[in-house]
RNA sequence: GGCUCUGUAGCUCAGUUGGUAGAGCGAACGACUGAAAAUCGUUAGGUCACCGGAUCGACGCCGGUCGGAGCCA
């Protein structure tokens, strides 16, 4: 069984080479389709700022789960999880290779590696949140040494949001929380990363210039179009990069300099952080997005895999 | 031209009565198991504009030079 995945941070080109693999596996007589693992790409209407292929782009190749959430849906890995990894073999039974896309770190890792999400309970989850915002995330920590010391001793006491679910895992299953992941992934099942990135000085100068062409393409009007919709309303979708923003700068709390600068910004720490996640994988294969072999290269790791399998 | 204020880390600024400096943001690095485009941690950056003086000792006092802001002519 065949499984291919490109991730990397925002802004290298994954999109496009993910066309020009299943375009060349299909070419050569393989059906392939992709599978998008972009977490803001879920979301029908946000186009311009999340850098979502159009349809020309597409190329005809089949695209799974994008477009497939209302902007006032909350997504979550979980979901995710259990949406994407039914899809894969279903595609894997027909002889498709299904090719990830996307540089969400935890999507990829909870669809690739052996991720079990222990449950949730919003009650309880609701108590927590509440009892963070008052007490503050230090108290809460003490809690959860009581409750859990090994996890207490790996999450900072700082960290509100990761102490809130490590009570709740550990209330909800009664068992300890492991609060860290394991040295080397387990896999789901064997498959071929391919990473693109670049030099940091080039990458901070290209996602500068992608963010300035996401308000020349109107990613102003595209987020008013979305208000309607629930735009406001939303838990994850109104928080994406460029749309908080644009937002802001739509209420007139931000200038639009303003708005773009921060943006950039965010889009910088954003894929210093996909970088930090990404760095431990060992298995991801790297590639430069500036080589202008990349594609090439790209196809032989492929037929790699596909040799292999 | 005169008067007043001002020049401290890449940026915005703190710095008590003189004992060679701090924060927030940014940056680099890291953590990460149901919001992950989230949430957090660590570290590195400063001849305190420049020159001179008094002092055991100055970012801090005195004098001057250069740069910025405002007010009056």
């Amino acid at each position: 069984m065949a499984l291919l995945a490109v991730v990397g941070p925002t802004g290298t080109g994954k999109s496009d080479l993910g066309i020009t693999l299943a375009q060349h596996l299909i070419d050569t007589g393989r059906p392939a389709e992709i599978i998008n693992i972009d977490a803001m790409q879920f979301y029908r209407g946000m186009d311009i700022g999340t850098a979502k292929l159009s349809l020309g782009e597409r190329a005809g190749i089949a695209h799974h789960l994008l477009d497939y959430l209302d902007v006032t849906e909350e997504s979550t890995a979980a979901h995710y999880q259990d949406l994407a990894r039914p899809l894969i073999e279903t595609l894997q039974a027909k002889g498709v290779v299904p090719i990830l896309v996307g540089g969400s770190m935890l999507y990829i890792a909870s669809v690739l590696n052996d991720f079990e999400f222990p449950g949730t309970d919003p009650a309880l989850r609701a108590e927590l949140e509440a009892e963070l915002a008052e007490v503050g995330p230090i108290t809460l920590h003490r809690r959860l040494a009581q409750l859990d010391p090994i996890a207490a001793e790996r999450i900072t006491p700082q960290n509100g949001r990761r102490t809130v679910r490590a009570i709740e895992i550990v209330t909800l299953t009664g068992k300890p929380f492991a609060a860290a992941l394991p040295e080397v992934p387990v896999e789901w099942q064997p498959s071929l990363q391919i990473g693109l990135n670049g030099p940091r000085e080039d990458l901070v100068q290209r996602l500068e210039t992608r963010v300035l062409r996401m308000w020349e393409q109107g990613l102003l009007a595209e987020v008013e179009s979305l208000i309607p919709a629930g735009l406001r309303e939303a838990k994850t979708a109104k928080r994406a990069i460029g749309y908080a923003q644009a937002l802001a700068q739509l209420d007139g709390e931000l200038a639009e300099a303003e708005a773009i600068a921060q943006t950039v910004q965010l889009t910088q720490k954003y894929a210093r952080r996909q970088m930090s996640w990404f760095r431990r994988d060992q298995r991801i294969q790297w590639l430069d997005y500036r080589d202008s072999g990349i594609q090439a290269q790209a196809i032989a790791l492929a037929e790699a895999h596909l040799a292999a399998k």
